[in-house]
DNA sequence: TTAACTATTATTGTTAACAATATTATTTAT
DNA sequence: ATAAATAATATTGTTAACAATAATAGTTAA
């Protein structure tokens, strides 16, 4: 809760929070691959923080479900499954597709020039070949929207899910597959949310997603039958 | 991580989960009004628990919005302000117009026949005049929407607001007002999903939610400027 | 009295030692 | 060898003591 700083092997302070964005940037960026094991000595170590900070984090990285915690056998990267993955995208289009809508609705010469203005960002990086800039760029833009539209839960469903998608795409789709946003897309929903074209842009919206999301495959399906709505059907 | 269990006042033992239940009913049951202030040696006394536990269980209730943690100065219950609570409506119809148009994509006799038996003892706790267990199923309804749409990240983000709004009514509406859901409008939704329509379904969500959702007062607009969007604005 | 200061108490935050559990290595018996 | 049993180690979970901070009460000076 506090402002807990602590150092590193290198010498530099970290805080709770700089501790969590390495993991989350580690995981992202796959370095840690889905299944490492996270054990507490060795984090605090590394980090130069003591084990109770490192706990705290990974009880948070495990809210956000980018951990998973078993009882006595600790914390490790989490392996989504291939359906969690496809209702994360699905969630996704429900959550973007009401922003995009209430951007449409907002329509202002000042978010036109905001949103016009993120795209020309996007665009130059592209155009400098600055992938890894421009990749950023790309995910920031969805972000921008949510901040655009001004709805905070939104806000941080997205944020939510924006975390736990590249451990979806790592695990079943594969890094250096068509899994970035293409640019072409994102002009083309500003423009329909500068001519007021609710529907268009939502459709390019969702096809947007659709694009990444279709190339989840399909896993043999392990899972338990659903015994809730099995047993609801039956009379009391 | 582990189930460490305590015994209360009464002798009863309480696991972790228990306390953050029960706090969290008391939350909603407004016995804990927004603003107060949870102490944790006052709370382990009262839950026979140590101070650790109920330290992860505040930060678990501020993960979730219910509480507000201040460094160095505790935790009280949240006052979420009437912004947020249009929001978090506003994301509850994503969410839940998201729901509808699954089940009716899915559309199966045993489907209907499922919510039909959610409307019937729903029907039922409410000509029996036990409006407490009506208001228990009300609520459950929607849940349970969200469990035979089979979408786990939708089913997690609507318990979620579920669990959020209690506090947004009983701040800005008041709790004995017209709030809880009308069992017509339940039917109407089952009937239009049915039907296989889908808009219709759709529409009369959004309007019972609309219902409550219309209810939350203006209050005088203490924000702060946008400096996020106002800043994007400029050039580089 | 009021305000500024100080001392006291209450409350939260941190840590290091300990306990409990799981994992691995070693031994023993077949 | 193989398997079962046991011992050693590693890892996680819990706790009680301590530190730091905030809130309160009390004191003094104008």
């Amino acid at each position: 809760m506090t402002n807990q700083l602590a150092e590193n092997l290198a010498g530099t302070l970290v805080s709770e929070e700089d501790i969590l964005r390495q993991i989350e940037k580690a995981v992202l960026d796959h370095r840690l691959p889905p299944g490492t094991k996270l054990k507490e000595v060795q984090l605090a170590e590394i980090f130069g923080a003591k084990r109770g900070t490192i706990r705290k984090v990974l009880t948070r990285l495990a809210n956000s479900r980018l951990v998973v915690q078993t009882p006595n056998r600790g914390a490790s990267v989490a392996k989504p499954s291939a359906e969690e993955g496809r209702d994360l995208f699905a969630a996704r289009r429900a959550i973007e597709g009401a922003i995009v809508e209430t951007l449409v609705a907002k329509n202002s010469d000042t978010l036109i020039r905001q949103l016009k203005n993120l795209l020309e960002k996007e665009h130059e990086a592209y155009q400098q070949g600055d992938s890894k800039r421009a990749l950023a760029l790309s995910v920031d833009f969805h972000r921008q929207l949510a901040i655009l539209a001004g709805n905070s839960v939104m806000q941080e469903f997205l944020d939510d899910i924006i975390r736990r998608t590249p451990l979806v795409i790592l695990t079943h789709i594969g890094s250096d597959s068509e899994n970035r946003c293409r640019n072409q897309e994102h002009e083309e929903i500003v423009e329909a949310i500068a001519k007021g074209d609710t529907r268009t842009a939502v459709n390019i919206m969702n096809e947007h997603l659709l694009h990444i999301e279709n190339q989840i495959g399909d896993e043999p399906d392990t899972r338990q039958p659903d015994l809730a709505s099995l047993l609801l059907a039956e009379p009391e």
